[in-house]
DNA sequence: TACTTTTACAGAAAAATATTCTGTTTTAAT
DNA sequence: ATTAAAACAGAATATTTTTCTGTAAAAGTA
């Protein structure tokens, strides 16, 4: 169960890019095909490896708007809670979603085309519900870095 | 150059998995595997496809604490910002880091093994950079959401 | 309208890749 | 020592991607 060196070296590959064939890691690693191929399944087997995906460039898709939302809840029960995560996770619009400690409750992520959009977002999708008590909005000004690459 | 309504089908079943072969999509979409291919390949040079990635699963490489940082800088200028944002690249722990609005001028998200890690994280990483005045720490408690899917 | 060009698509052939199979070497366990 | 289990290499097979050829539809031009 605990990866070796050679584990490691083939997922900090697969991070970088999923379309890496077994050859071309194969070849970097210096090892044939299969032992690449036999350990790639045991990752994903063993959800090491969680899934592969295809990231797209926000803003050619007309999201030009990233923002943090600091939202308190009515109430810090479970009801109130579960309710309220149920409901995040049919809005396409928040990407990330953490119940938090400090002086709020959860902190959203929002991509969302523009300005005029996020108040559409705030006034009818996240203001209204039942469990929201307060937003606070973090505008995004410049993104910096954002990678889904994990530290190995 | 604007996306039409197939562009839109086969984005969206790539962001949900990399790995659907050219013969997967053009069966859903019902069409041959030609236009799907050459689809995906303008897409690509267009960069709406930006890359293929892999998804690890953090907490079993370990990583069982995330957290925000809302750092605030010791002056507003541009050399200081330009100076933070080179050592914020440098640093894998930190996977998002936005120059924001507010009280503070940034929100990052690191992910890291432990409060132990953390607390050397933000001791010797991130409150010596000569640019860093104030550091804020927000505790992620529970993740509800975490997509990489972007809607369409 | 008639003609040309471009674009989008289907199907087949070729090339590249993933998967499976066979067998060898190494390592660990008894 | 002997056996069993892992890790690996190389080859065969299956699948997928890429390229090629050709057709139909759409758009542009005279």
């Amino acid at each position: 169960m605990p990866l070796d060196e050679i584990d490691k070296k083939i997922l900090r590959l697969l991070q970088e890019d999923a379309h890496y064939t077994l050859k071309d890691i194969a070849n970097k690693i210096n090892l044939s095909l299969t032992p690449v191929h036999d350990r790639v399944k045991r990752l994903e087997k063993d959800g090491i490896i969680e899934k592969y995906v295809t990231l797209l460039d926000k803003k050619k898709l007309g999201n030009n708007l990233t923002v943090y939302c600091q939202v308190t809840l009515t109430k810090q029960t479970y009801d109130t809670s579960e309710g309220f995560n149920q409901s995040i996770l049919n809005l396409p619009e928040v990407v990330e979603c953490n119940y938090v400690s400090g002086n709020f409750d959860y902190m959203l992520k929002i991509i969302i085309p523009d300005m005029e959009s996020y108040h559409h977002f705030h006034q009818k999708k996240l203001s209204v519900l039942p469990e929201v008590s307060l937003i606070n909005t973090v505008f995004v000004i410049s993104e910096v870095k954002s990678t889904t690459v994990l530290p190995i």
